[in-house]
DNA sequence: CAGGTTTATTAAAACGTGTCAACGTTCCGT
DNA sequence: ACGGAACGTTGACACGTTTTAATAAACCTG
């Protein structure tokens, strides 16, 4: 009974080395650097470590270090299927290199962000992804000074060069869904989206523009817009009162909503009126989640590289952990228009 | 030059204590206990605080205090909607005693649970919120014995009393399931659901069972059970074919899946060959994520209190935290079943 | 005003790990 | 056989914080 573990004292690094019969500093080379030590007392000591079921205290570790092992990611939205893609690209990656992701959530709110950054700066985390709810880049680079280098998700334009960004080209698919719908014949276009400082929405919204511009009409006049509290299918279902008000003959004859939920909402909110995409009115939606191909019809939306834009993002994070001098990097990808039974020709 | 901050180090308590001229040890106390220290040498050290930008770092915090303010959260899927409502409760719950929820996802693997908890042992982690992958509690007490306690999510029968747990009773959803597929008057019923080892799956299906054989007629003959790999959309599309097998005369009247992502994809399906819910066939699913009032049709489903789920295991792991000599609860919510338009009497 | 009590502060000792200079041993080539 | 390089191992210290016992000062009370 004595001889056996009595007390219930974690197991740290020196009674592992004490059962092994070695200084604590073997043990922790065998723990970092197998390769320094001879492999008779590394087996002695993996054996220590097997028999006292040592798990090793991250806490010391990190101290010592200085650097923790592992990374932020703060997102707008967990709820977001959005989201939760990017989150799983950017957690594949970051396992590879034995990183640990903590996954913060802002809720879109100033506040929430900056506490969640002082949580990053107070575990001293190696870096993180960040998707910010403004322009600001205070915070960021707060974050920053504090040792803790971030890059930017799903931003565009960053002032400066701040730091690295991977971003899926806005006005471009503001522009491919514009172009849609002027092809398909429609003239009155309602542009249904979130909170101006949010960039993605300011973009997307003057990619639409342009692609009216260019038909030759004034987006002034052709185009509505329509802003949201949230960026949700109940908002959604919500707006569609404001959209269809004016009556049957100012009704816009398509909306293009910043996000699928809202889309999927405003399709929702036309059925509980009687009317129905593509009929009365075309609709499309902004990301491709799984939704988008689930609902009926099948929503029109413009689609982005999910999983690829966390895994590029982790990986820049990488490359700036371990390149002393770095220089930051823009990363943009391509959307993608994908066409399906929400918009269809106008007929008058 | 010298006497501006020349040097990049990273300013610790002691900075701080240098620069307010008093001891680290006050600092300390200004920080955790205000109170025992007088006014005007706070607001000295306070003062020094800001202009040093001084955040304390948790590493040094933790390994002096053996325990960290972060807890986990091991979830199933963070791309399943019903998991991202559950965050939001334990997340709100556990912010609101300053406690950081550190998000982990097992992606239904055993390894990666492992994994996962491997890494919440090595932070010392202050508890944990579980769903796990199978009932094998193995894992769940090495956590405890190396001192972090879990409170376990979504699992109905622990084996002995080894934690905390709390879940929505999944037999009585079942049997609400069944109940009213019957009272439809549908006779042959099809269930579709992942693996057998996830207790969820197997007691959902026991309440169909016992809500046919309550009926009168025999389970075996009546209820023909159909695995799919993963609990999305798409194995529940790719499941119809299987489910339509027979031919139009054995065919299903109804379908009973044991989550929504799985029941929205079987409506997509069939929608796919030109049939279509309740007119060829009824379909039920289980959660009540949003998507399922947004598809079309509405979807006739199993409500669970998701947000509240999330909430009470973190209230219940707070209260083993709090209290030393810790008895075991199990706490059980009812479901509720929320009939949409999914679901029709059997028209023969 | 002595003795006692409260209040405010401090110095020093942990916590568990990583690192680095120093040391001892072995091995090689001349 | 001897100098020296290569290899393995060690011991001591540093990392930033909290905590405890101790000290100093101020405040009561009879």
């Amino acid at each position: 009974m004595s001889s056996t573990e009595g007390t219930n004292r974690p197991v740290g690094i020196n009674d592992v080395a004490a059962r092994a019969g070695v200084s604590p500093g073997t043990v922790s080379n065998v723990l970092n650097r197998p390769e320094r030590v001879a492999e008779s007392t590394r087996r002695r000591v993996e054996r220590a470590v097997q028999e006292l079921d040592y798990v090793r205290n991250s806490s010391g570790r990190n101290l010592r270090s200085g650097r923790s092992d592992s990374v932020g990611l703060l997102v707008l939205d967990v709820t977001n299927p959005f989201f939760a893609e990017v989150a799983r690209g950017v957690e594949d990656t970051a396992g590879e290199e034995g990183l640990a992701v903590v996954l913060l959530n802002s809720a879109e709110q100033a506040a929430r962000q900056r506490r969640s950054m002082r949580l990053l700066a107070e575990q001293r985390a190696a870096g993180a992804v960040i998707m910010p709810v403004d322009n600001d880049t205070e915070d960021l680079l707060w974050l920053r000074k504090q040792g803790v280098p971030g890059v930017l998700l799903d931003i565009g334009d960053v002032p400066g060069e701040t730091a690295c960004s991977v971003s899926v080209d806005n006005h471009a698919g503001g522009l491919a869904a514009g172009r849609h719908l002027i092809n398909l014949g429609h003239e009155r276009i309602t542009y249904l989206g979130g909170p101006a400082d949010l960039e993605q929405c300011r973009t997307r919204l003057e990619g639409l523009c342009a692609a009216v511009a260019e038909a030759g009409s004034d987006p002034d006049e052709a185009v509505r817009v329509i802003r949201t509290a949230q960026l949700n299918a109940e908002s959604g279902e919500k707006a569609v009162e404001e959209v269809l008000a004016g009556g049957p003959k100012r009704r816009p004859q398509a909306v293009f909503c910043t996000n699928d939920q809202l889309a999927v909402g405003v399709l929702k909110g036309l059925g509980g009126r009687g009317l129905s995409a593509p009929g009365d009115l075309s609709v499309v939606g902004y990301d491709d989640v799984d939704l988008a191909a689930l609902v009926h019809p099948g929503l029109t939306t413009v689609g982005q590289p999910k999983y690829e834009l966390g895994r590029a993002a982790m990986q820049l994070l990488l490359s700036e952990l371990g390149d002393p001098d770095h220089r930051h990097e823009r990363l943009r990808f391509a959307p993608e228009l994908v066409v399906r039974g929400s918009t269809a020709a106008y007929r008058p």
